[in-house]
DNA sequence: GGCTTTTGGTTACAATTGCAACCAACCGTG
DNA sequence: CACGGTTGGTTGCAATTGTAACCAAAAGCC
């Protein structure tokens, strides 16, 4: 039988969200104040300093963001001479993206705040923890990712005395401590 | 030396902000679709429920909304007649709120879609990992709200071509066993 | 070759969200 | 009780974001 109620701080999809959010507005005003930049032209610096030339949707996929935001960045990027675009003639719709001197240079400067962000958040972190964290997030991204919500509704009876009828649980051994 | 690349994927905020979008948007879909509710209305239920009578304001500091989201959403609740408002007397500027029948059924109604879903995500872990998930969010949570970006920002310097007055902060990224 | 279908990418438009201004009730001080 | 300052809450407007329609190049397919 579930809870009648539930707390919604010890909702994992309300933790993650407000956890997301909180690191993220943290980090976007700062990026915006000094370099000028939003997070997800940050994301598209990100992917090409590590792989120039990728066309638009390769950069989609690599950072999460679907093709009109990644179009609309780049497009950002572009004005501000950060990134240059050039036609892959194998494929004249394709463009190929790579970032420009100056564009290398905002990237630079961005990285070691960005790292150092991150670091102050995981700071004092037992290293076990911290290995921890990064198996469960990829874990629970793989979860979230390859679950059915519609399926889930189907199989859950409204206030029900339910019962159990659970999945047999499958075990992540390595996920200890 | 920060290395000069960074890799998005590994990056905590890139990885957190895509998790949380990940379920949100799943539960977001179905919620809609079959209650149509909007999360940040399920949220506001969600406190009533446990919390009948609370102001807006009050709601809005639980539900790590801002006053505007909340007003919208009350909005809607209310017009749906899942909501009602009255008036405190004693402050005739705050209004209380509380579920009405309406409410409670929508409610009880996802509260056990909502349980099992967290619970799909969660399915398979080993107790010990949903434990040191639950004090990690809680963790990085209360990290992430102390942390002032800027003075991270201010004290990271640029590229860094030139020094070793990296905060002691790198240190801990030797710290594995 | 003509024809439809698919894919990369942009644009137009609607819905959400966030910010600032605002109103109204309260609070404090003189 | 007049006043400036606060607080609860809403509204208007601008910026962001998502959705769908779209164009143009490529890829089947007879």
């Amino acid at each position: 039988m579930p809870p009648r109620t539930l707390e919604l701080d010890r909702f994992l999809p309300y933790r993650l969200s407000v956890l997301a959010n909180t690191i993220s507005a943290a980090m976007a005003t700062a990026y915006a104040e000094r370099f000028e930049l939003s997070i997800p032209e940050w994301r598209i610096l990100a992917v090409l300093a590590r792989l120039p030339g990728l066309s638009s949707a390769q950069v989609a996929e690599r950072t999460a963001m679907d093709k009109v935001a990644v179009s609309r960045a780049v497009a950002a990027l572009v004005r501000a001479r950060r990134v240059e675009r050039s036609i892959e003639e194998s494929d004249r719709r394709r463009s190929r993206l790579r970032l420009t001197a100056r564009g290398s240079a905002v990237y630079n400067e961005v990285v070691p705040w960005a790292l150092a962000y991150e670091d102050a958040v995981l700071r004092g972190l037992p290293s076990r923890a911290r290995r921890n964290l990064d198996t469960l997030l990829d874990e629970l991204q793989r979860r979230a990712r390859t679950l059915r919500p519609a399926r889930i509704m189907a199989e859950t009876r409204p206030t029900s005395a339910k019962n159990g009828l659970r999945e047999p649980s499958s075990t992540i051994r390595n996920l200890r401590d």
